[in-house]
DNA sequence: TTGTAAGCGTTATCAC
DNA sequence: GTGATAACGCTTACAA
């Protein structure tokens, strides 16, 4: 690790007898000491109008002072509902995957649910081990985001007992009777590309992304689509490959200075690609967009911030997230009620101009 | 919003009848498939050593074959641990707070337990009711990472019944019979200071971060100390306020270079004040390092991504997640026991020399 | 309006 | 080894 590690009155006291087992009061310990029962405890605190207006509020009054918490997985265990949902991610790390999440929490919140969260780390078997055990926690529904392995989950919705929304899923064949949320990737990329062919650029190139991510096919489709539509040829030997990470976008860049014909113009697969490409640039002394016009595609929150502050696709990360939860919960509500058989929502990326084109 | 929404195939079919209330196997299910009483299947699911190797065998393998998942809530309540740990952040979407959390759920995962994550945006009210809903969840322990009202926790604290761990807290008055994980403010300021008197300069600014944050208060005396340390004036002039956030940067940069005696070199509160003065100054003209040399704190992911790459004090951030998650699990596993009132980790930073001074 | 009793899915304590 | 039986803390008929 390379960083010190300082540790500070640790174990500085043991207070031999501290026995902190405050007992945790329950509804009886109130019946107990209210005098009634416990069923009448429970229809208090929850606002029934099959109680007295006068000990309703006694027994409210009595379960501050005693300092009382109900039990939500006793409740859960009874209303078969645990009011909380499980969000499968990547890593929390990327700031794009953190953006949607934060969407998604905040709307959980508003409707009174919460959220469990996993990191995957693109690992398939942690994939599943998390979503066996958010299975065994119960959870009303379960959002997995930028999965490559959606396939996978196929069978195990059936098992999860609980509705199961996709986010910008990588894989290809997870169109049936599943629930997603995605970005038009093609839309996307036809925005980006029209904007540089606009701008004059004739040989562009397109970086890709990590291989056989659906994500990564749609977006060069939509950059061979747009071509096509001007009447551009596609020239292979301006398909660099990448990783979707800086690294990759540096190493892409590498690629296209020492090519016979380099191109004026790069669209990469994403904004951490293209701030990878960018810096390579610097590096080589090549002007951006002088010598070269970059765009990316995600509008993560520093792509206004490197430099030249980077022009990309906005995808509505937060709005994402938004939908997302707020689909599973619908279908937590009505779960094994009638419903969809599937249905996805896409949304439209937005062209975010700025100064590397 | 702006974006534009398109919802394809969505009520695409109704089936009328799906009732896919596919009732959950309980051990009481498979006891009766079995023969055998739930209490066998309840051992023989759980490895004991009490139950017949062959009837063990026998009901694991009925057991996936039914689909069987242990219902962890009903565990939990007889049990008393919930495996379970809340985490609490002011947002999600915050590059930092990212990294940190992403440290605790792999070290959750690693020990078998289960991260609820909850963003309180900084809100106290927000920040209590999460506590609140934690406590109903019956979490082992909790983490609260960056808040500014640490204090409030301490009167929740002994309500909660689970042990909490404050992460970079921000209050002063968090002293007091909790458990805390720090950055060293003082030592990375005086890291920072040092560094950039080293390199000659005497005038040298400090961007102040959000009001009455204990780590403000801290990195600025850490900046102090460094002055008079190599005997150089403190001139008040040269501290100017900032928000934590981009566009406190700009700001304080405008306000910099209308000063009668501009200083050679800044130190900010943190990258991204850091990356927003950057920003200000590649509009206004101001070549960095050459002009002014600039330096942060936090070392986030893009802080080598910026132009030009931003020297910057690095936290561990991930290993700061690991230490407090592992803090809180030592903590939970001798709850009601005996333990250290209480004991603080406090972590260094390191001096990440880039190209922005 | 209130109380009694059953039950949610486990684990744990006894006997046998 | 195994099986009753009693918790755990709650909700919810069903009675009173």
């Amino acid at each position: 690790m390379g960083y010190t590690l300082h540790t500070c009155a640790i174990n500085r006291l043991y207070s031999a007898f501290r026995v902190l087992a405050m007992d945790r009061v329950s509804i009886k310990d109130i019946a107990k000491a209210a005098g009634v029962s416990h069923s009448t405890v429970s229809r208090a605190l929850r606002e029934s109008p099959l109680v007295n207006a006068h000990t309703k509020e006694r027994i409210q009054e009595m379960a501050r002072e005693m300092g009382y918490s109900p039990d939500a997985q006793a409740r859960s265990l009874v209303t078969g509902r645990s009011y909380t949902v499980g969000v499968v991610v990547t890593t929390i790390a990327d700031p794009f995957v953190a953006e949607v999440v934060q969407g998604m929490e905040s709307t959980a919140h508003d409707h009174g649910y919460t959220v469990i969260l996993s990191c995957s780390d693109s690992e398939p078997e942690r994939e599943i081990a998390a979503v066996e055990m958010l299975r065994a926690k119960r959870v009303d529904g379960v959002i997995v985001t930028s999965s490559r392995i959606g396939a996978l989950y196929l069978d195990h919705v059936e098992g999860i007992g609980a509705p199961v929304v996709l986010l910008n899923n990588h894989n290809e064949q997870s169109g049936h009777y599943t629930y997603t949320v995605t970005v038009d990737n093609r839309h996307g990329s036809l925005l980006a590309t029209d904007h540089l062919i606009n701008q004059g650029h004739i040989r562009i190139a397109y970086i890709t992304g990590p291989a056989n991510h659906s994500s990564d096919t749609e977006r060069m489709a939509g950059y061979r689509q747009a071509l096509s539509e001007h009447s551009l040829p596609y020239d292979p030997t301006l398909v660099v490959p990448g990783d979707g990470k800086p690294v990759g976008g540096m190493r892409a860049l590498q690629a296209l200075i020492a090519s016979a014909q380099p191109p004026s113009a790069v669209f990469c697969y994403n904004d951490m690609t293209a701030i990878g490409l960018l810096r390579a640039a610097r590096e080589a002394g090549i002007d951006i967009p002088g010598d070269l016009a970059v765009i990316g595609f995600d509008d993560i929150p520093l792509a206004s911030f490197v430099c030249p502050p980077l022009s990309t696709i906005s995808q509505p990360k937060n709005e994402m997230g938004r939908l997302a939860m707020e689909m599973v919960l619908t279908l937590a509500e009505s779960y094994d009620a009638v419903r969809p058989e599937y249905s996805d929502i896409v949304v439209k990326g937005k062209l975010e101009i700025r100064e590397s084109t």
